[in-house]
RNA sequence: GGGCGAAUAGCUCAGCUGGUCCAGAGCGCCUGCCUUACACGCAGGAUGUCGGGGGUUCGAAUCCCUCUUCGCCCACCA
């Protein structure tokens, strides 16, 4: 790494870098790992040889990474998610836990395969020209090539998980984990195979779960056919939004008691077009509110119509093909014919018959294939489903219980609700790229037999089939949390890191995944996964559209690196989620977008090129600052700043090396003790100065905040608090007043730099787990690091008793203020920004006598003095505390502006005043309200009335009239 | 159809257990500054009936009701 530190924040220039640095220190891992590097340092003197393991009192936290497809390329869902990810797992690292970030990747069947597909295609081949085996090997060869292009740019965003446990779904391991879950599901009379209405996509080709085929609210319309009676005159009028399969109806339904079909129960209808005699049955299920009342049933097609032909012994007539063309049941102009085709065919000669009554418009929910999609039919099929009514019994118990939490809490309800509607889950899917079922059939004897071993002979002695389908992807995903970790082996690594900690992960898989690995653990492991659910917002464009390939509204997390830097790209999502809320970034203006973080970053740059060049010390010596001149800085320029200073040796000599997280020399893991707050124990309390103790307190502050921030997820706030004390107070204020200090014009220089230091780096510690690059590279350039060590292996901050200061605080807000005034005054009278004037103050407050270095430099004050303000004219303000201030301006001066300026002050505050001393003239609120709230109150009163008591006598003075 | 959430500055949003955060931030906008860390910066400034109405309370952006408008989740009304 070199030393040169260009103004400008150029993020490519240490992000890689840095990435591989902590590569190699191993501390991704929970596990401790020396390196080469590390137990060359004095950690060998202090340790009698074995390996430099320490137990951490803390239990280990633990997250899952939510697997992404394989094939995926990252997106800005996953630079939000695997932020906040990384955030938490960096946090609790450097709180001292053993920490895993347990990585992987998800084989994604169908998304897989229809990627692979779409390449034949433009082969001009079908998978079914290849054949299964080839095919899959086609897959294996595509997903080999491209399977790391997702962990690598994890990577890119500064992903600390533990890559040497990164998992693949398919993996032998984890199928051996799917295959032992199948046969103990199976052998517990959980797993069932059955002909029943599932949802399939005609496109892909396969069954889906009901979470796989999404709702959708849908323009459709309603249609009202005419049934006429088999016998007699008259027909019954039945309501559909699918036309196309009356061909396929064997009854037509009605409530028993309804009083308008009473008499036609039992009769027959001759179904037109079909021609065929289906008869008219009564059914509670019916609701007679809904369209005429009277149900077209097919119960090959729709899962009322199949439960009411379940319960009537009603055949089902399957007209569709596997890609929904009309089949082979139905009469022949219709065959072949595409679904809609079939639909717009069917109306067209209802119509032409006389027997469509009706059409009207009509919104529902239609479902729609995730993946492709594509509109999923509902289909009677014979597939494999898991019960899962046993499995969510613990599951939401252990939310009842409080053991699982969700963040944001509404969202347990949510689960809650589907564990108590759950269905069975349709497992089996018609591709061929995933976990293939491990159910053999024997033909000879017709046996099945489910098997944790292929099986290549039935007992009979025949050869038997294997079926041919696959599970589901989500089969494989719901156990990570254990089979990842070596289940159903008993691993050291299982024993260690299970149960989890967080999850984390959008709302969107809540059900697909989240609830059912919940289920899982409970059924395998005996234990629920994890204890808290946190669900982030989603990434959407300025039209609070989400953001999709399809839209072409996306932002690619790695263009957005490569302008601005990882750290921009995550304290930018970061900053901008709120819990619960989305976040929300203009694809068509990055620049604007991701201003919060690259501004950020670039500032924290700059302050830390300041504060390098500037801790060393002002040169020739002048270490303590005390004599007169101002310091040359350029010759301590950039390149010395990481060298040693007296500072550090002074740290040095105390041994104290794990203060400055050089404990990773030790155990490579922070240290329990963790390093004290921002009181710097190198300074006594009698060398600080006001302004040292306000920074040092508003540190305190930060870190209190900022920890109770990130404990409670609140990621955001923790950002904005750290923002605010670096930009804000210690930027913008300290920095500013110890310039002096710090070239040698003012004396204190040493102070400055201990305060300097310490707050600065506790600030970077905070920041590290959301900008983690920018704030290594500065950190570990700060005085007396040791080669090797890491912010990320830095101990968290704790906060100090000893630094809290309200006096400090709220005299040096006093000085603020004073300096805002001044500012303000300045502005107005348009003052040219150089030229320096003269300030009189009304009160020799403590505060101004020891900052009146401070005040003159940063209000351009050419001098300073306390009295009574001058009866002349000049321009005026008047404090909250009652100072008066008076600036003389010469001619700049305007009195009637002057007079205005401190007249409209005037009148708000007697405003106030009047409302103020309303609500204490007020029995009730001084009876009802808190002792505490009433004085406060009274204070704010008397606080007021003295300062428009100054403003009035300004006011004479200057014969306002 | 059920359940839930949100409406605060031009834009995107904070505001966690009703009383110092006399309503905040970032971006944008206006004015002045290339002040020797940073123009991705510094200083100053403007903009809000806290969606409408009602209520509870000594006190409401914050709690309750209602209306309006968006959004989310669930659902076999064909």
């Amino acid at each position: 790494m070199t030393d040169t530190l260009p103004p400008q924040y150029n993020p490519a220039s240490i992000e890689a870098e840095l990435y591989q640095f902590w590569l190699d220190l191993g501390c991704f891992s929970p596990e401790v790992r020396p390196t080469h590097r590390l137990a060359a340092t004095k950690a060998k003197s202090r340790r009698t040889g074995g390996p430099p393991v320490r137990r951490s009192a803390r239990p280990p936290f633990v997250i899952m990474m939510p697997p992404p497809n394989v094939t995926s390329v990252l997106h800005m869902g996953h630079g939000l998610t695997y932020t906040v990810q990384d955030v938490l797992t960096r946090f609790q690292r450097m709180r001292g836990s053993p920490t895993l970030w347990l990585p992987g990747t998800d084989h994604a069947g169908i998304a897989t395969q229809n990627v692979v597909e779409k390449q034949l295609a433009r082969e001009g081949q079908t998978r079914f020209d290849l054949g299964r085996q080839a095919f899959e090997q086609r897959v294996w060869e595509f997903v080999n090539q491209t399977g790391d292009t997702i962990i690598t740019q994890l990577k890119v965003i500064g992903s600390s998980a533990d890559w040497s446990r990164t998992y693949f779904t398919l993996d032998e391991d984890l199928s051996g984990a799917v295959r032992e879950v199948f046969v103990r599901l199976y052998e517990k009379g959980l797993v069932y195979r059955g002909k029943y209405i599932i949802n399939w996509c005609p496109r892909c080709l396969t069954a889906l779960s009901n979470e796989e085929a999404e709702k959708e609210e849908v323009d459709g319309r309603i249609w009202r056919l005419r049934y006429p009676l088999a016998v007699g005159e008259g027909f019954i009028t039945v309501a559909t939004t699918r036309p196309e399969t009356m061909l396929g109806d064997t009854a037509v339904a009605v409530h028993p008691d309804d009083p308008r079909y009473r008499h036609l129960i039992g009769q027959r209808v001759r179904l037109p077009l079909a021609d065929r005699e289906i008869p008219i049955i009564a059914d509670l299920a019916i609701d007679r509110e809904f369209g005429t009342g009277a149900v077209k049933v097919t119960p090959a097609h729709d899962p009322l119509d199949f439960e009411i032909g379940q319960r009537h012994g009603l055949p089902a007539i399957d007209i569709l093909t596997p890609e929904a063309r009309l089949a082979e049941t139905v009469p022949e102009r219709f065959r072949g014919l595409d679904r809609f085709d079939g639909r717009k065919r069917v109306v067209e000669e209802f119509e032409a018959l006389g027997l469509l009554e009706k059409v009207e418009p009509h919104r529902h929910g239609v479902g729609h294939c995730y993946r492709c999609e594509t509109v999923v039919e509902p289909r009677l099929s014979d597939q494999w489903f898991v019960r899962m009514a046993p499995l969510a019994k613990p599951a939401l118990q252990a939310y009842r219980d409080g053991r699982l939490r969700f963040i944001p809490e509404r969202r347990g309800e949510e689960y809650a609700n589907w564990m108590e509607n759950i269905r069975d889950w349709c497992i089996s899917r018609q591709l061929w790229w995933g976990h293939r079922i491990p159910v053999w059939y024997c033909d000879a004897c017709g046996k099945t037999i489910v098997s944790r071993t292929d099986l290549t002979r039935c007992a009979c002695g025949s050869v038997p089939r294997q079926d041919e389908d696959v599970l589901d992807t989500w089969f494989s995903s719901w156990l990570v949390t254990f089979s990842s970790l070596g289940w159903p082996e008993r691993t050291e690594d299982l024993a260690r890191y299970y149960p989890g900690s967080v999850l984390v992960t959008a709302p969107e898989i809540l059900f697909f995944w989240v609830a059912r690995m919940v289920m899982a653990g409970c059924e395998f492991m005996g234990d629920i996964p994890f204890h808290t659910v946190y669900l982030h917002g989603t990434v959407r464009d300025t039209q609070h559209r989400k953001m999709s390939k399809s839209l072409g509204n996306g932002i690619d997390p790695i263009e957005v690196v490569e302008r601005y830097g990882a750290d921009a790209l995550r304290y930018t999502v970061i900053a901008g989620m709120a819990v619960g809320t989305d976040v929300i970034l203009d694809p068509n203006d990055l620049e604007t977008s991701f201003a919060p973080g690259r501004n950020f970053a670039n500032k924290l740059w700059n302050m830390g090129r300041f504060i390098l060049t500037n801790l060393s010390g002002p040169p020739d010596g002048e270490m303590g600052g005390r004599a007169g001149g101002p310091a040359d800085r350029r010759t301590g320029g950039p390149e010395t700043a990481a060298v040693q200073t007296p500072r550090s040796d002074a740290r040095a000599k105390k041994g104290d090396a794990a203060a400055y997280g050089s404990s990773v020399r030790l155990s490579a893991r922070p240290p329990v003790r963790p390093l004290a707050g921002p009181y710097p124990d190198t300074v006594t309390r009698a060398e600080l100065g006001l302004a040292d103790r306000w920074i040092i307190a508003r540190c305190d502050a930060m870190v209190r905040e900022a920890t109770a921030n990130y404990e409670k997820y609140r990621l955001n706030e923790a950002a904005t608090s750290i923002y605010h004390f670096l930009w804000s107070d210690l930027a913008d204020w300290y920095l500013e007043q110890v310039k002096p200090r710090l070239y040698g014009t003012q004396p204190g220089g040493d102070v400055a730099r201990a305060v300097v230091a310490r707050t600065f780096e506790i600030a970077l510690q905070l920041l590290h787990p959301i900008m983690p690059f920018i704030t290594d590279a500065l950190w570990q350039r700060l005085p007396g690091r040791p080669v090797g060590a890491t912010i990320m292996l830095a101990p968290w901050p704790r906060a100090d008793r000893r630094a809290s200061d309200l006096a400090a605080e709220r005299d040096f807000a006093l000085v603020q203020e004073l300096v805002g005034a001044v500012r303000q005054i300045r502005a107005e009278y348009a003052v040219e920004p150089g030229k320096q004037v003269s300030l009189r103050i009304s009160r020799e407050h403590p505060a101004f006598v020891e900052e009146e270095g401070t005040i003159v430099r940063l209000a351009k004050l050419g001098h300073l003095s306390f009295g009574d303000p001058l009866p002349e004219p000049g321009a005026n303000a008047v404090l909250q505390d009652g100072t008066a201030l008076y600036i003389a301006l010469g001619d700049l001066v305007d009195l009637r502006k002057e007079c205005g300026r401190l007249g409209t002050e005037h009148g708000r505050l007697t405003r106030l005043i009047q409302g103020q001393r309303t609500k204490l003239g007020n029995e009730q609120f001084i009876s009802r309200a808190p002792v505490e709230v009433v004085t406060r109150e009274r204070e704010k009163l008397a606080s007021m009335e003295h300062q428009v008591a100054a403003i009035a006598l300004k006011r004479e003075q200057l014969g306002c009239g």
